[in-house]
Order: structure tokens, then C-alpha cells, then sequence
DNA sequence: GTGAAAGCGCTAACAG
DNA sequence: CTGTTAGCGCTTTCAC
């Protein structure tokens, strides 16, 4: 019963041809008559020939494979952008090992181990809370960073304008007559984070408006326990609602934390817009069944996802010229009921 | 320029040791001295050796991999899925590949025979609209379907029951005085959907409700169209605003229709549950950031996938006498605001 | 306790 | 146009 999967010997062997010819007319590589190309050919389909991956691999030292380390699948965002870089890929002829790292150091290490073992021909890593840097990594893979800084010379990075993205929703609550604006933003310190912060003080600057109008305030538990999250926001808005006039304006660091602020506002009996006015950063698909919808930010997956597969693709074929390369790409202002 | 990537003869080379040797220290098999293990270990280190795994599936016909095809990351349940199977299968020293087939029969085709090129050791199949039925895929591989059926004899099927789940929805509604009641669908074929009409339908039935009480819609257009979908949504509640007294009873089918039921009836003014009292289905993460928070059926992700990769990892190590397994597992209704 | 050698399935250089 | 052959990096008998 030990049927062995078929290989391009048996192949071989069938069609009266040597392994070669038969290696030539699958790569269509070389020279061949139609007539052993059409008995070939008939063999591989009657006898489900598959070729073995890990034999080219190992003989090609080429895997046409590309890893992506993800911090969370379970962010809409983050899932979104590795459905359609998987996507892109695909049509390139090249499969992805798409790798969740849990924003887990240790995991981050053991996935990066793993791929370079696999011979991955290119490397994607998105957001996480350090720089990047690929010690352990062949210097001659090639990687992009989406989100993620690093000091290494030759990893590429591309990103949203969260900055851009950040002075935005500002002025947005700015110009709706709420002053001060809290900032509220989550304790994960990865780098988008830090520029949307950034944009926010920028912006409440360059308006002339004084320290004592910027409030930032970081939700302390973990998103996997929104009961704590909740008390944590309701307490939030009431110090606020001791403190200030309506009404009240709050820059969220994500459509998450701002989706938890409206559920906060319905439990304390505020009316949105009227009493508070809210902006997330995302337009993640929550965003649409929040009540009001949520005004939000919104970064261009698409683009994003073009850029990285066409410049990491052109740097497996060899063009180092690209490499170094800074990428920022504009972000939108989604206007809908929370402002 | 060439710093080719260190092999195991380098590492032996340095030692001055056999390739063998290496190996042997590396698997932790076979005998050797504790002296050659020290100098091994420290030279792979010094040297950041790693093992070509594409040479090591290649000589071992075994790949510590397995795949997984996924119809859509996007959806949040999936994504859930796939993350925690993931976490499960590293911890077992597996690597995962996650395939999104995107609904696509091609591309599910497709990534079927990279898998199994890729020597995968296990194969793990999440919903989609037709039967899985691995004519072309070789027998000898495990695989486990995940709420998705199928005729082939050595397939498990594991999968919430969903025709429970309908009655618990059902059956909440009938209690609160809502008939009749609209089953609000998607157009979508798959098997859970299937089992979740049946047992509304049985629900029904078993409550001596007249033919006439029972509602099935299902929506067009397709969820990446969310503006059109709204637009249907609303249209059918206003049909049901004509023909019915308050309150309307709807379970839909998904707590995303289920989300854009409520978001409609705040367009339309009505208030729920006083009016309009809805129950969905999966306890996605929106389920939490609608108005009012959604009243749903929850499914048991964790339990789905530690029952998936403890009968994988079993049936990879060889014990057929599991194949052709069947799991159903309970799922629970999550009393919130919207009944 | 260690080494030599075969071979997993494939491609490409070379020879004819 | 086609066959022979070496070798990618690894594990595993079989010798010693």
C-alpha cells in the first residue's frame, strides 16, 4: 500500500525519456519535440505528477516563497493587509507563509529562524513594538517594513502618514469647537503609535493652543479584556465631564479604542455628537456599526500592499538599486457621524 | 561578495568533525562525546548555522508543516481560527501555511497542489461553498474540515452546531413575542448556513407555528458592497413596517447582517429591542460596538481548535483509527441588548 | 564514538 | 533534440 508519490523519474520512466527532457518541458526550458512534450505532458496529468517543492528548492536555492510576520491577525487592519499582499503575490506566482507572531520578542526570533531555514526569497514585517533589526537574518534577503522602523541600511520601509493622519482629526476637532482634545491612545509603543502622537501635538501647536489643552492619556489593559477596557474609558469621560464644558472631543489612536468610547457614551447617557465628539484611525470595519458611525481616519491598504509587493518583488530579482527606499503614503479623512 | 549561507559540512569542516556527526549532535541522535557536542553547538552558534529545511523535508518526506485554506481572513471568526490553530501547531513544532482561497474554487484548486508539492504533513480545509472532495490530492494526508463537509471516507469533520444554535436564537425570540420571525440570510451556500436555516426551521416547527410565521430573506449583494447591503437591509424592514405589528423578531444569519439590521433600524427610527428585537450569530468583535450590543450565538473557537490540532497532530503521527471522526460542538447564546 | 557513502527529487551543464 | 551526470543539504545505515 505504499504507493510513493510519483516523481519526475517515474515520469521519465513511463514516457521512454530521460529525466531531463522531462524537467525541460515542465520549465518549458530548453529544447524538446511537440511530440515527447504532448506525451509528457499526458503523463503528468494521468499520474497527478506534483512537483516536489522542497527538491527545487534545495537544488534552485529559491523557494518562491515570501514570509510575513504579522503581530495580530486578529486586527482587521493587519488582517486586511496580509489577505491582499497574499493576494498580490499569488498572481506572481509565489506563495506566502504568513506567520502571527503575537507581538511576542521570542516567537518574532523562532518565525524569523524559521523562514530564513525555509529559504524564503523575501521577507515582509509588519508593525511591532522594537526597530527591526535582522542580526540574525542573511543580509541578502531582501525585507520591507510596513510600520516599522529599523536602523538597518537595507530594509526598506513603507507606511501610512500617521502624523498627516493625526494633525487631521486634530484640526477636524479643533475647528468643532472642542478644546482641550484628549488624546487616548492604547501602551503599545509601536512606531505608528508615536507619529500619530506626534501629529496630534504638532498640530495643537501650530493652532497656538496651550499645553493645558493637550491630554493624553494611555488605556492601561489589554484589548482581549474589553470589560476592564470599558470601566477604564467610562472612568475617563467622567473625570472629563468633571473637569470641562461640553462638548467633549476625544482623538482615539484607533477605530478599537474609539468604538469602546461611543459604547462609554451610551452608558453615560451622552449624546454623540453633541456632547461628544469622537475620531478613530483605521475606518476598520467597525466602524460602520458603531452608533453614530465613526468619523475616522483611513490608511490606504491598497496602496500600501502595491507599493510592498512590486518593490520586494523587483529586489528578489536583483534590483538593489530600491533598497533603503522610505515610502509614505497619504492617509484619508472619513467623515461620518461622530463629529 | 558570496557568503553562501553555512551548511552542516562547513560546521563540520570547523570542527573537524564528519557531516554525520553534526547531524547527529544537531537531532540529538545517536551516540557522540559530550567534548564534540560542546565544540558542535558553539560553532553552529558562533557561526549561525541553521538547518536547510528544504534539504531536511527533502531527505525526511516530511515537512513539520501543514496547511490551512481559509475562504477569508477578512471575517473575523476565520481570522480567530486561523491565529489560535497557528498558536497550537508552533507550540507543537509545526509551521503553519495559511492559504485565503478567497471563496475561489481556482485558487483553492491552486493552493491544494502547492500544499501538497510542499510535502505538507496535514492539511486543514475552514468552510467554503462546495464539498471538500480530494480527488487530487494524495489520500495518504490527513485532513480535517472545519465546518465544511465532505463524501471523501478518511476526512474529519469537526464544526459548532449550528442547528442548536438556530433553535437557541429561535426559540429567544419566540419567548419575546416576536412572530413572526425573519430569517435574515446571506446568499452564500455553505454548509453552517444550511444547518442554521434547518434549525430555525425545526425551532418553528417544534413551537406549532403556522408556515406563515416563517420569514426567509437572504441578501444579495455582496458585503464588500456595504452601502447596497444597507439599502436592501432597510428596504426589507420597511416590507416588514407594512405587514407586521411591533416588535419585529429577526435572526440573521451572521452578526454582521446582524450589525447593519441595527445600524438600518436607527435610520428608520426604530428603537430596539422595544420595536425591533435581532439575534446573530458568531460573537464577532462588532457584536460588542453596536447600539445596543448585540444579543448573539456564540461559537467555541478554542474548543473547535484544540479538538482540530490534537486529532491532526494524532493522525500525522499515524493513528488511523481516528479518520472519518465527526465533532459537534455546542455553542452558546450571549444574552446582550438586542432582545 | 565516529566516518563514509547513498540517496531524497530536482535542474543545468555538458556531451552527443 | 536528448541523455548522462553532478550536486543542492540533509539523515541514516553500515562499517570500524
Amino acid at each position: 500500500m505504499n504507493t510513493r508519490k510519483v516523481s519526475i523519474k517515474d515520469i521519465a520512466k513511463i514516457c521512454g525519456v530521460s529525466v531531463s527532457t522531462v524537467s525541460r518541458v515542465i520549465n518549458n526550458n530548453g529544447r524538446f519535440s511537440e511530440e515527447t512534450r504532448q506525451r509528457v505532458v499526458k503523463a503528468i496529468k494521468k499520474y497527478n505528477y506534483k512537483t516536489n517543492t522542497a527538491a527545487k528548492t534545495l537544488r534552485m536555492q529559491k523557494s518562491n516563497a515570501i514570509g510575513i510576520l504579522v503581530p495580530d491577525l486578529a486586527n482587521s487592519f493587519f488582517s486586511n493587509l496580509v489577505e491582499n499582499l497574499e493576494k498580490n503575490f499569488f498572481i506572481k506566482g509565489y506563495s506566502t507563509m504568513i506567520c502571527d507572531t503575537g507581538r511576542d520578542k521570542d516567537r518574532e526570533l523562532t518565525y524569523l529562524k524559521m523562514l530564513e531555514a525555509k529559504v524564503v526569497d523575501g521577507l515582509i514585517v509588519i508593525s511591532g513594538s522594537r526597530k527591526y533589526n535582522p542580526d540574525i537574518i542573511d543580509p541578502k534577503i531582501p525585507v520591507i517594513c510596513i510600520d516599522r522602523s529599523s536602523d538597518s541600511p537595507n530594509v526598506t520601509y513603507i507606511g501610512s502618514n500617521h502624523e498627516q493622519g493625526a494633525r487631521m482629526a486634530t484640526a477636524k476637532l479643533i475647528e468643532a469647537g472642542t478644546t482641550p482634545i484628549l488624546l487616548c491612545s492604547s501602551n503599545q509603543k509601536i512606531s505608528s503609535t508615536k507619529d500619530r502622537i506626534r501629529g496630534y501635538q504638532i498640530e495643537m501647536k501650530s493652532q497656538h493652543l496651550s499645553d493645558n489643552d493637550c491630554k493624553i492619556v494611555a488605556i492601561k489593559s489589554h484589548k482581549s479584556n474589553i470589560d476592564q477596557r470599558g470601566i477604564e474609558i467610562r472612568s475617563i469621560l467622567r473625570n472629563m465631564l468633571n473637569e470641562q464644558n461640553l462638548p467633549i472631543g476625544i482623538f482615539a489612536i484607533s477605530d478599537t479604542i474609539a468604538a469602546e468610547v461611543t459604547v462609554a457614551a451610551h452608558e453615560l447617557e451622552l449624546n454623540i455628537p453633541r456632547d461628544l465628539k469622537v475620531i478613530g484611525f483605521d475606518d476598520a470595519p467597525i466602524a460602520k456599526y458603531c452608533y453614530p458611525q465613526l468619523t475616522t481616519i483611513r490608511q490606504n491598504t491598497q496602496e500600501i500592499v502595491d507599493k510592498t509587493s512590486t518593490l520586494l518583488l523587483q529586489m528578489i530579482q536583483g534590483d538593489n538599486s530600491i533598497r533603503q527606499n522610505r515610502e509614505i503614503i497619504d492617509v484619508d479623512l472619513i467623515e461620518r457621524g461622530t463629529v
